[in-house]
DNA sequence: CATAACGCCTCACGTAACTGGAGGTGCAAG
DNA sequence: CTTGCACCTCCAGTTACGTGAGGCGTTATG
C-alpha cells in the first residue's frame, strides 16, 4: 500500500487523475488546487491528500458545474439543502438539453432517410424541410394560441411514419412544380397539381377543423409566411397562386351549374 | 405582401431571425453573411434574400455544425451524399451526448434523493458517492475485462431501487464507521458492523462469483483502490483492516472447532 | 565527457461563438 | 439645444484548457 504522505509530481499526479499536466498548471494557476513548491527546483509538489480534492473537482465538473462554482462550493463545509437546489438547477437545464438533442436527432433522421430515399436533393427543398423541422414546436406554439387544440394535435402528433409521408410528399410536390412551372395556369397537369395540393391539405386539416383555420387573420397568415420558410421564388409563388385562383373559380362554376 | 426587393436595417434584421445585432455584425466580420452597405452612412443593408442565406445559416447551426463548416457547406452547389455521411456523424456524436447527459442525470438524481432522506451529508461521503457513479461505466469496463460477465451483470444491472438501496446501506454503514470508530477491533458492534459488510458483500456479488473475484491479482486490488474513492481516513481504513482481521480469525477458529 | 533525452518550469498565443462596453456619427423629436 | 435612438468601429473578455517556444536541471548513453 502506498503510504499516505508520499508526494507525487505534476506527472504523476495527472496520470493518476486522468487529466493533464496543463491542467493542473491551470488549477493552480487560479487557485482551485494550489500545490506546493520545491523550494530548489521549484517544481510543483501534490500530496496524497490532495488527490481526494482533485476528485472532488472533477466530480463536481461532472455535474456540470464550473470551475468558478466549484472553488465556492468546495469553501463551504456543509454539503446540505443548499446544494439540492443547485443540483435541481442542473437536473432541469440537463432536461432541457436533452429534449433539444432529441429535437436534433429526429430532424437528422428525418433528413438522412429522405436523402437516402430520394438521393440528391435540391438545397432550397433541403433547407426547408430541416427549417420546419426544427422550427415545429415553435409553429405548435404559434398555432395552439389562435387556434382549436383538436386541430394542434392532428398536425403536430404524428407518427414518424407519416411525418416521413408528409416529407416524400412534400419533395414531389417541389418536383412537379419544377416541372411543370412555366406553363399556363389552366394546363390539365397544373390544374392537376394544384387541385391534388388542396385535397391534400384538406385532408391533413381535417374538414372539421376548417372552422378554425378560418378564423386566422390576414397578418396572422402573413407572419406564418415568416416562419414557413418556402423553397419556391417569388414567380413561383406567384404562379402557383394564379393557378388556385383559376381552380377556385372553375369550380365556383361548376357549383353554380349544378343546380 | 412585402415586396421582394424590400432591404433591412441590422436592427430590422436582427429581429426577423431572432438573432441580435452584435451576431449579424459578427456573421458580416467573418464573411459568413456579408451585408451591403449605404455607401454615405456606412449601415449595413440586408436584402430579402439574405433571409434564406441566413435561415440556412441557424438550420446548419441546428444541426450541430460550427460556423467554419457552415461556410464551407454553403459554398457547395450540390447536397447529397456528401452531406448524408457528415450527417451520419452527427447524429453519432449527439448520440453520444445524450448517454452522457442520462449518466450524469441520473447520478444528480440520485444524489438529490439522497440528500433528501438524510438530510445533511458528510461531504467526503457525498463525494465518495458521487465519484463512484460517475465512474460507473469505466469500473464495469475494468471488470469486464477481469471477470465474468455474470458478475459484471449481477453488479451493475440494477434497478434503480437496488441501487438507491445500496447508497443508502453505504450511507448507514459510513455513520456507523464515524460512531464506533476508537473501539477495539474486538468489541462486539465492531465485529457486527464487518461482519454485517462481509454478508452484504458476499450477498451482492454471489456465492456463484467468488471463484471469478479470487482470480484478481494484487496490483488489480491496488488499482481499484484509485478507482473507487473511500470517504474514511487511513486511520480508519487501517483499523477497518484490523476488524476485518480479527473476524476471520474467529471464524477460522469456530469452523476448526467444528468438527 | 559531451550530448541527448526527460520532465519540469514560465510565458504567451489560439480556440468558438459570440457578448459587452467605450466612444463616435447622423438624424428626428421635444 | 439637447436628448434619444440606431447605427458604426474597435477593443476586451468569456471557458477550460491545448500547443508551442525557450530554458533549466538531472539522468542515460555513445
Amino acid at each position: 500500500m502506498d503510504n499516505p504522505n508520499r508526494t507525487y509530481t505534476v506527472g504523476e499526479f495527472a496520470a493518476l487523475s486522468k487529466s493533464s499536466v496543463r491542467t493542473l498548471h491551470y488549477y493552480d494557476d487560479i487557485g482551485l488546487l494550489r500545490a506546493q513548491r520545491d523550494a530548489s527546483s521549484g517544481h510543483r509538489v501534490y500530496r496524497s491528500q490532495d488527490i481526494f480534492k482533485l476528485q472532488q473537482i472533477i466530480s463536481l465538473k461532472f455535474l456540470g458545474y464550473r470551475l468558478e462554482e466549484i472553488e465556492e462550493l468546495m469553501a463551504r463545509s456543509t454539503v446540505g439543502t443548499s446544494l439540492t437546489e443547485g443540483l435541481r438547477r442542473q437536473q432541469e437545464a440537463i432536461e432541457a438539453k436533452q429534449r433539444q438533442l432529441e429535437q436534433v436527432h429526429t430532424a437528422i433522421g428525418r433528413t438522412v432517410q429522405l436523402i437516402e430515399q430520394q438521393g440528391e436533393l435540391d438545397r432550397d427543398v433541403l433547407f426547408s424541410l430541416i427549417h420546419t423541422m426544427q422550427s415545429e414546436e415553435e409553429q405548435r406554439q404559434w398555432l395552439q394560441e389562435r387556434t382549436s387544440p383538436e386541430l394542434v394535435d392532428r398536425l403536430f402528433n404524428q407518427s414518424a411514419e407519416e411525418k416521413a409521408e408528409a416529407d416524400r410528399e412534400f419533395i414531389e410536390f417541389t418536383r412537379e412544380v419544377r416541372r411543370l412551372k412555366g406553363n399556363p395556369v389552366d394546363h390539365p397537369e397544373v390544374q392537376a397539381l394544384v387541385a391534388g395540393l388542396m385535397d391534400k391539405t384538406m385532408a391533413r386539416v381535417g374538414e372539421e377543423n376548417m372552422a378554425s383555420v378560418s378564423t386566422l387573420s390576414e397578418t396572422d397568415l402573413d407572419s406564418i409566411q415568416f416562419m414557413t420558410s418556402s423553397p419556391f421564388t417569388a414567380e413561383e409563388e406567384a404562379w402557383m397562386n394564379e393557378a388556385m385562383a383559376y381552380l377556385m373559380t372553375q369550380q365556383l362554376g361548376e357549383e353554380n351549374l349544378k343546380p
